[in-house]
RNA sequence: GGGCGAUUAGCUCAGUGGUAGAGCGCCUGCCUUACAAGCAGGACGUCACUGGUUCAAGUCCAGUAUCGCCCA
């Protein structure tokens, strides 16, 4: 393998590397959890992609995280399982067969829900699979042998025994209570699903005349349409202008109904005219009301968003064109005082983008009190889940604290039907809200039991609707290792799960719904910790959505840049944890310069990779084993040094979830430290022939090949192909055996050395300085100069006398004196000052006098602004007397520097008037 | 109306009390045998505003403004 190094492209190409690494991964399993190996269980289970989706980048950035977070715990040596699969999504599904259907000139009614259903699944084998590829195509290292789906059997069998166990409990009830009804979708929704959006419309005024004609009373509505379902007309008690009312009698306008003024505190005087409406049957307040008052429920509408027999000469319109239609009247009849333009929060359908209905119906609840108390006792007595970063906590409690009953069924097909059995015979032969049920397993058991309580001819039909997508979603995290089979091997080795990687828009719909379950049937908090992240953004700050049609395509960008590229992008932007981030993109040209740079960042290891390999004669890393530390040489510890900084940076890092940061130390060590510093003095050793050099030259080979290995392993989680694909040729493993599954590097504290590092960066220093008057004066990059290195400061000479050879290479100088008194005749000379070195190049008869004084001059004004403010605070009695010694002793160290560069400034610019 | 977050270089963003940072973009010079997807050098900041705490504030506190999100 080696022999085709030098042959190696100069440009890598993530097509050829991805695509073959991904499918040898999965061939060779591994990622397979085991839980008979031995390690400490790391478990995620991913959030399911809903299976009608298409990868956005919202996934794209969730699964980069949960796969950086997951490769670095299984090369830490963790027995890992991460979990992958789709969520079946009831309403998006049933939508989408029905469109279909409609194409055909169908309706759902006309196939049966036995061939709907068969209509639903072959679609979704069709076009199921297309996310999970996209999820592979991002290198998820899942263990794809446990993909669940939520209509899996064994789902369903958890969804089934959570239903059943939660009815004999009594904390899931039947019952007619007003739901959020879309018209759309014709179905009941949970309060989530609902939107409220401000909008444009008026607030009518109308009278209600007094039973006894004495007068009218004046109420104000934004829905005119409902007053066909009133029955009653509350004031607020300490309301003194209605005090005469309460207990009279009106009649309702068009239906001559007699309804009732009483008083209510909920009524707020001041909106409108003071007195309200009730509508108990379509509306949440009014059903309250109506409750407290024993008024009567009117329900005037149908479930097709039509008006039903109740609403009189209105039956069967439309509820907008019913109430276009009956404000006419209104007026007609004189009834009417005013129209005003009125903007006001409007409840809209999620699913369905229509305004949502009021409606009184007949559903399943689940009583959610008792699941969020004992949530909540979790968290506030453990902590539990501790969520990262720490603020989502509050919102997730919020939510908790003020939940309402929540409302499970759905009038759809496609979803955990509900295991309930109406006796239909009981209420000839149809399921109406009186019917009794009886909730089972299976038919043969409601049969059973059915059979000994109304006898052998009872008639049984199961309840048609289905369960909310989120009832199945909520038991997720251990219905897909086995429960309800508490002894299932993937339950006990891995329940419950390490760490929940999600955004943070679906803490209500999920993580809350998952914990209540999990708290409720496992006794446990599903999982310890829950990383929230944000959203990503386009170009311009706004947030990615179908209706604004902004999204980018991460397989785009994946197919443009290479997977890695975009999965480093992702995880270098999210450094602020929680925060969103914004892609940069351009939309005409589908480039991204945020994910360039990524690329860049491939190549350049890359490039460094395959010179690394270029110069190891053939051998691995393992062949040229360590060096001794004897032998090591000033840029050797100086790197080995940074190696083992940024390991400790890493790994902590990763252990606390700031992903951020530390793929940008990493870039800054391989692009900065390794690249730009040690490659670059490596090089003359690895081309010296002279056989005093060859053991010079081995160190250099081996450290370039250890550290290099070193790289790509803390790479790897981030960037998994690449990091693959050079470890396998610079291993030459064959593929027996891989870099995801290798030991993540440890920290060796032995080689981490400060002062070094703070000797080795004066170096660097000195020949940025060098390289600046070079550029200054003009001289050509290829030709070398004489420079001089002078200073008092015996240490710094030292330091300077230790990296000599470094500045010859790097600052391209023939000649280097270092000395400790200064040339009274170099007169000649550009000049610069770095620490308290004055770095001098003599120039005869070349410099630009002007030019040059100009800069000294800059730099000297720097030099004593900085000593004017150290100098002032050093002179502060405050900041002497409460300030920690080693602030005090950095100060008097920095002003005694400033003053030295200052006499180096002065005297030099006094030589050259 | 309640809550949360943001405001730092032209852009995207780091920066948990001790003299302001990165990438991209920009300017100058280089095809130097790993890399022009590169190398070297350079310019660019009243850290939104007003107060306060402190010897010391981009950083802590209070308020203001603008933008965004969540809940009603």
């Amino acid at each position: 393998m080696t022999t085709d190094i030098p042959n190696l492209p100069s440009k890598y190409d993530p097509q050829n590397t991805e695509g073959k690494w991904q499918q040898t991964w999965l061939k060779q399993q591994v990622f397979r959890a085991n839980p008979d190996q031995d390690g400490e269980p790391f478990c995620i289970v991913i959030p399911p992609p809903n299976v009608t989706g298409k990868l956005h980048m919202g996934h794209a950035f969730n699964t980069s995280l949960i796969d950086t977070i997951v490769r670095y715990h299984r090369m830490k040596g963790e027995n890992v399982l991460c979990l992958p699969g789709t969520d079946h999504a009831s309403i998006a599904v049933q939508t989408i067969v029905e469109k279909q259907l409609k194409a055909e000139g169908k309706s759902r009614d006309d196939l049966g829900r036995e061939k709907f259903l068969e209509r639903a699944w072959a679609w979704r084998e069709e076009s199921g699979g297309e996310i999970v590829n996209q999820l592979k195509r991002l290198g998820l290292s899942a263990d794809w042998t446990r993909e669940s789906f939520t209509l899996d059997d064994n789902l369903c069998e958890a969804v089934k025994k959570a239903f059943i166990t939660l009815y004999k409990e009594g904390l899931i009830y039947r019952g007619n209570y007003l739901v959020n009804w879309c018209p759309a979708s014709q179905s009941a929704v949970s309060d989530l699903e609902v939107e409220n959006k401000d909008t444009d419309g008026h607030l009518w005024h109308f009278q209600y005349p007094l039973t006894d004609g004495s007068g009218f009373v004046e109420v104000a509505t934004t829905r005119p349409e409902t007053m066909l379902g009133d029955t009653g007309v509350a004031v607020n008690p300490n309301d003194e202008r209605y005090q005469h009312l309460i207990g009279k009698t009106l009649t309702l306008p068009i239906v001559g109904r007699e309804i009732p003024v009483f008083a209510d505190d909920h009524v707020d005087p001041e909106f409108g005219t003071g007195c309200v409406k009730v509508t108990p049957a379509h509306d949440p307040n009014d059903f309250e009301m109506g409750k407290r008052h024993d008024l009567q429920f009117i329900n005037i509408m149908s479930r097709d968003g039509t008006l039903n027999e109740n609403a009189g000469i209105f039956a069967g319109q439309d509820r907008f064109e019913a109430r276009k239609n009956l404000v006419a009247q209104l007026k007609e009849d004189g009834v009417l005082v005013k129209t005003e333009d009125y903007r006001h929060s409007v409840p809209h359908s999620d699913r369905g983008k229509v305004p949502v209905e009021p409606l009184l119906s007949t559903q399943w609840f689940v009583k959610i009190d008792p699941l969020s108390e004992k949530t909540l006792a979790f968290l506030d007595d453990h902590n539990d889940p501790n969520y990262v970063p720490d603020r989502w906590r509050k919102v997730y409690r919020d939510w908790l604290v003020k939940l309402n009953d929540w409302c499970i069924s759905r009038q759809l097909w496609w979803g955990h039907q509900i295991p309930a059995w109406y006796v239909i015979s009981e209420t000839n032969g149809e399921i109406q809200d009186h019917t009794p049920f009886i909730v089972a397993h299976d038919e043969a058991e409601a049969k059973e039991q059915a059979i000994a309580a109304y006898g052998e001819d009872c008639q049984l039909e199961q309840d048609p609707d289905v369960l909310d997508t989120w009832f199945s979603s909520g038991l997720w995290p251990f219905s897909t290792l086995g429960w309800p089979d508490e002894n299932a091997t993937d339950f006990q080795r891995y329940f419950p799960n390490s760490v929940l990687v999600t955004g943070f828009d679906i803490i209500f719909f999920w993580v809350a719904r998952m914990t209540m379950m999990s708290s409720h049937f496992t006794g446990k908090i599903p999982f310890k910790d829950v990383y929230i992240h944000g959203l990503v953004r386009d170009e311009n700050g706004k947030k990615m959505s179908k209706s604004a049609n902004n999204g980018i395509n991460p397989l785009l960008m994946c197919d443009r840049y290479g997977t890695d590229a975009l999965r480093y992008t992702l995880i270098r932007e999210v450094a602020g944890a929680g925060q969103d981030i914004s892609l940069q993109y351009d939309r005409v040209t589908d480039e991204s310069q945020s994910v360039e740079a990524s690329r860049n960042f491939a190549n350049k290891l890359w490039n460094a990779a395959r010179f690394v390999m270029m110069n190891l004669e053939g051998k691995t890393p393992q062949a040229f084993g360590r060096p001794q530390t004897e032998d090591l040489e000033l840029g050797d510890r100086w790197i080995l040094s940074r190696l083992h900084q940024v390991i400790a940076q890493t790994r902590s890092n990763l252990e606390t979830y700031a992903l951020g940061e530390s793929a940008k130390s990493l870039y800054e060590f391989i692009w900065g430290d390794f690249c730009d510093w040690y490659i670059e003095l490596a090089k003359p050793r690895l081309y010296a022939k002279e056989e005093k050099d060859a053991a010079s030259r081995l160190v250099a080979q081996q450290i370039l090949a250890w550290v290099l290995e070193d790289i790509l392993k803390l790479l790897h989680p981030f960037m998994p192909h690449i990091t693959e694909e050079i470890w396998q040729t610079l291993t030459q493993t064959d593929s027996k055996t891989f870099l995801a599954v290798q030991a993540y590097p440890a920290e060796n504290a032995a080689l981490v050395d400060e002062s070094l590092e703070n000797e080795f960066a004066l170096l660097i220093e000195t020949i940025r300085v060098i390289r600046n008057l070079r550029a200054e004066a003009g001289i050509k990059p290829s030709s070398t100069v004489k420079a001089v290195l002078q200073s008092e400061t015996e240490s710094e000479l030292a330091t300077l006398r230790k990296g000599e050879s470094y500045i010859l290479k790097s600052a391209k100088v023939e000649t280097l004196t270092l000395t400790n008194t200064v040339d009274t005749e170099l007169k000649q000379a550009i000049a610069g000052v770095v620490g308290t070195i004055q770095v001098l190049i003599p120039l005869e008869g070349l410099v630009d006098v002007p030019a040059l004084c100009a800069k000294l001059e800059k730099s000297l004004s720097k030099v004593e602004k900085e000593i004017q403010s150290l100098g002032g605070r050093l002179n502060n009695p405050g900041f002497v007397n409460k300030a920690p010694a080693e602030v005090i002793e950095g100060a008097k160290a920095s002003l005694a520097e400033a003053e030295t560069q200052q006499s180096i400034l002065r005297e030099r610019l006094q030589r050259l008037q």
